[in-house]
RNA sequence: GGGCGGAUAGCUCAGCCGGGAGAGCAUCGGCCUUACAAGCCGAGGGUCACAGGUUCGAUCCCUGUUCCGCCUACCA
């Protein structure tokens, strides 16, 4: 009778996981169709660093995702999940020159195109790390498309990007300040400096006049960059140097005469209100001597080392210069005074190495017509930002947003496709490699040496994956990309950046929705880090506790604009949860036939609890819906968790065992079996794209399930879903019987009766159709409240020396006859009364007040009114209990 | 400098359109009730950061303050 699928008492994720991932790949279920007639739904994965391990931030990024791919298909969309990485130029070009260094060799040695080969083995033995670790967190990403910023499809993606921007002058080489990392040996774009205060010294050093009498004192931070001074600039407001007849001053060190010039950007408070002016060293100072025509000199080399425009201080390190001539400025007595100050420096964010703002020849994009349209994409909604708090930040970063510098001055990465011809010098930028020079006819075109910035690459994902520039049925269908889930920081280096490029060169934005989760942090709060070493590997925690135990945290804990605290013993907790569904499960397969349920007989009679948990799952899985379509996972979460914990197992499978053991006989029986069955397959479904492990491993010992979980459709789509029906009458009926059983538990535990001990209840009420439902559900109170009788009453005489609850419109009584403990019940019912007391004056207090009678809305007044005559009548009922307490113990 | 977010139970956090303060974990008491001790039953615990304001009514809206966190910025 009963099922032979028997499972394990303890739930033991390893082998399960391992067994369906494969299964889920040989039977090919994450993949997309080119075409078909369903609605399509697709996500590009935010490409994780070649270099990459997993990390925190990539789990909750990757199953977020998951959970939405599972979810679609569930909802019977045709799912594209686009998996791939980047090249991460920088990054991996540092990694491989550290190992060619442990090698005793170094990329110039090898050469270009031999260092291009290494990376490329490099990536062939470590590159798909990160993408077996994706697996193991279930994503369930159509791994057949997994694309590499560097494949052929894309780089050509890339060139055609390039040529058209150059084509359309929005990409441009020029000669400006950019930010230049020495240890990486590249320009930087102004994002990827990040600012960090620290503490300096600011300089006060004299330039004097040439008379050889008075001077001025101009402050720095950088003081060896005076060495390529060639200007001391004031406001033309401020009066100190209003009268000034000298026209210029003598660059200590260099003894070079610099002018002296006028400009409004000289802040008059800060300093001496005079502003050195370096403008291959400064952008601020660039552009002054832009206005004002000044030469640039460059004094720090592109190695860090001061070069020849430093006179005596060539080939010194910056930071020796600095000590030296500092040390030379002070015997000369021009150095007036260091006083410490904070500021901020830029350092770089692949290495950390300060970066030097420098002079230097390189590409840019003149992103401002791109962007204005980005941003009116946001403004006009046609791409969503969820939550809408990161609008404001979108819209800060890219109404005010300055060219892009592209170029890098690495070996890994796309080549720009420029070309110069040695003999005229003319500019060759083409798809393809030239031959000859259109101009001159010559065949000496050396190619531009410099790569393009990654995110170059990245911001062509949402197309280039899917087959740009051709034409391809991929991109028919699934672009736009429905939703791109991301972390806020790379809101801008990556989200903008990809608008910019979608709008442009698809025509259309590349999402509908842009939904922005927050960091995983640790448990206290900080940013997970190495060098903090409070790093939580999920690896570690999936090897310890699951993959669904660990998903459903992340889902659990992913509240919209909030960070995720991550510590194992939150992981732990939900391990408990899939215990107990695993349990649930355990306990139907006892008592399900083994072929199933028997398809529904007219004779069957559906029981309360039946129709409860049916009306519970309808509302559930509209929770579970309405979270997941608003991105909001922790709500989501929460209410499947107190549907299948506090609703299935607690009160269903409690209730409907006696139905289940056939003791009311076998129609009621088939009836119970149909519906447990039907519950759990369809809770199997609302978690599936939240543990997708643990259900599907369910669903194949369920019987009358086939295939696969992720084959299933999600409930409320089902051909059947009219079954399961929202029921306001069981809801209530089944709401009376609980609140009885409680109130007789809480008199059990709080009056310290062993469960052992068999009480009799009798409960009494006014109300018929209370005392009906009572009768008819007798069994049921007597088994989940563990009591040996429940008589139902009108209310009449009441039961001497007995324990007394008030739940609804009923009166609990529990005969103690010789082992009530009086002191205890008087205690019992006083805190009672008390707490019924505070309620009452809230809304007496209320219902006292004109003003809110007249003003409050009529429907909150009565409800306030029913309150009142409720708790009236609860008090009323409790002080009548007690005073018979009272009396009886006088006796 | 500009901007954003947060402050709710011992801890971590929910709380949507203003109308009875919630969950998980932890704590305390009682249970080996044959799906689950990774469990079951029950209980305690909060001036919703502070000060004003709007409102009949504020955890929620407005203003200010304090304290955290983050982003951004070309004051040398």
């Amino acid at each position: 009778m009963t099922n032979g699928n028997l499972l394990d008492k303890a739930y033991n994720p390893h082998d399960v996981e391992k067994r369906w991932y494969k299964f889920w790949e040989d039977e090919n279920l994450f993949a997309a169709k080119e075409e078909s007639g369903q609605r399509s739904y697709s996500i590009v994965i935010p490409p994780p660093n070649v270099t990459g391990v997993l990390h925190m931030g990539h789990a909750l990024n990757n199953v977020l995702q998951d959970i939405l791919c599972r979810y679609r298909r569930l909802r019977g969309d045709n799912v594209l999940w686009m998996p791939g990485t980047d090249h991460a130029g920088i990054a991996t070009q540092n990694v491989v020159e550290k190992k060619l260094s442990k090698e005793g060799t170094d990329r110039h040695r090898l050469g270009r195109e031999k260092f291009i080969e290494e990376v490329w083995t490099w990536r062939e033995k470590y590159g798909s790390a990160i993408i077996h670790q994706l697996k193991r967190l279930g994503a369930s990403c159509d791994w057949n498309r997994e694309r590499f910023t560097m494949d052929e499809g894309l780089s050509k993606a890339v060139r055609k990007v390039f040529v058209q921007l150059y084509n359309e002058g929005l990409i441009y080489q020029g000669s400006y300040i950019i930010n230049w990392c020495h240890r990486c040996h590249t320009a930087l774009a102004d994002l990827e400096v990040e600012h960090e205060e620290v503490e300096g010294n600011l300089y006060h050093i004299r330039y004097p006049f040439p008379s050889g009498e008075g001077g001025i004192t101009v402050a720095t931070t950088r003081p060896e960059t005076m060495l390529g001074d060639t200007a001391v600039a004031v406001n033309p407001e401020d009066e100190r140097y209003a009268a000034l007849k000298e026209i210029s001053v003598v660059l200590p060190l260099m003894n070079r005469l610099i002018p002296i010039i006028r400009d409004r950007y000289v802040d008059l408070s800060f300093g001496t209100g005079a502003l050195k002016v370096t403008p291959a060293h400064d952008p601020n100072d660039f552009e002054i001597g832009k206005r004002h025509n000044l030469p640039a000199v460059k004094v720090i080399g592109d190695d860090g080392k001061m070069t020849e425009e430093a006179g005596k201080f060539k080939g010194l390190d910056r930071s020796e210069c600095r000590k030296a001539l500092t040390e030379e400025l002070k015997n000369a007595g021009l150095l007036e005074k260091v006083i410490p100050h904070r500021h901020n420096v830029g350092h770089c964010y692949r290495c950390r190495t300060m970066v030097e703002p420098n002079l230097s020849k390189q590409w840019f994009v003149s992103v401002k017509p791109l962007a204005e349209k980005a941003a009116e994409a946001v403004r006009n909604g046609k791409t969503r930002i969820i939550p809408d708090m990161w609008n404001k930040t979108y819209f800060d970063w890219i109404d005010n947003i300055r060219d892009w510098c592209i170029s890098r001055q690495i070996w890994w990465g796309h080549q720009i496709p420029a070309w110069t011809c040695e003999a005229c010098g003319k500019l060759i930028v083409s798809m393809e490699t030239p031959e000859t020079c259109p101009g001159c006819g010559a065949k000496q075109l050396i190619q531009e040496s410099d790569v393009l910035d990654t995110w170059f690459s990245s911001a062509l994902w949402p197309f280039s994956t899917m087959g740009w520039p051709e034409d391809t049925a991929l991109l028919r269908t699934f672009y736009p990309t429905s939703v791109l889930v991301t972390g806020f920081d790379i809101l801008f280096f990556w989200v903008a950046r990809m608008m910019m490029m979608g709008i442009h060169f698809m025509g259309d934005v590349p999402f509908e929705d842009v939904y922005v989760h927050a960091l995983v942090r640790d448990e206290e709060g900080k940013k997970m880090s190495k060098s903090t070493g409070n790093v939580i590997d999920p690896l570690s925690v999936i090897e310890k506790y699951g993959t669904d135990a660990f998903r459903f945290t992340l889902a659990a804990f992913a509240a919209q604009g909030r960070d995720v605290r991550m510590s194992e013993k939150r992981v732990e907790g939900y391990r408990h949860f899939v215990n107990k569904l695993w349990n649930a499960a355990r306990f139907a397969l006892m008592n399900l036939p083994e072929a199933g349920p028997h398809p529904e007989k007219q004779t069957d009679i559906i029981s309360l609890p039946d129709r409860w948990i049916l009306s519970r799952l309808c509302k559930v899985t509209d929770a579970v819906a309405q979270g997941l379509d608003a991105y909001r996972f922790n709500d989501a979460a929460a209410a499947v968790y107190q549907f299948v914990w506090h609703e299935f197992c607690d009160w269903y499978l409690e209730a409907v065992k006696p139905a289940l053991y056939g003791k009311q006989g076998a129609q009621k029986q088939a009836a119970s079996v149909r519906v447990l069955e039907r519950v759990l397959r369809d809770t199997l479904i609302l978690l599936h794209p939240f543990m997708p492990f643990i259900t599907e491993e369910i669903w194949h010992k369920l019987p009358g399930t086939k295939g696969s979980v992720m084959k299933a459709v999600f409930p409320s789509d089902a051909p059947d879903a009219a079954t399961v029906l929202s029921d306001a009458d069981a809801e209530s009926e089944m709401g009376l019987l609980i609140s009885v059983i409680t109130g007789i538990r809480n008199i059990r535990g709080e009056m310290n009766i062993s469960p052992s001990l068999e009480l009799d209840a009798v409960v009494q009420s006014g109300d018929e159709a209370v005392r009906k439902t009572l009768s008819e559900h007798r069994d049921i109170v007597t088994n989940l409240a563990r009591i040996a009788s429940l008589s139902v009453q009108v209310p009449g005489e009441k039961p001497k020396a007995a324990a007394t609850a008030v739940a609804d419109a009923v009166t609990i009584f529990i005969p103690l006859e010789g082992i009530i403990d009086f002191d205890r019940e008087i205690e019992r019912l006083e805190k009672e009364i008390l707490k019924t007391a505070n309620e009452l004056t809230a809304s007496s207090k209320k219902l006292s007040n004109e003003d809110f009678l007249s003003k409050a809305p009529a429907d909150v007044v009565a409800k306030v009114r029913e309150k009142q005559e409720l708790f009236i009548e609860k008090r009323q009922k409790l002080q009548s209990n007690l005073d018979r307490i009272k009396g009886i113990e006088l006796k």
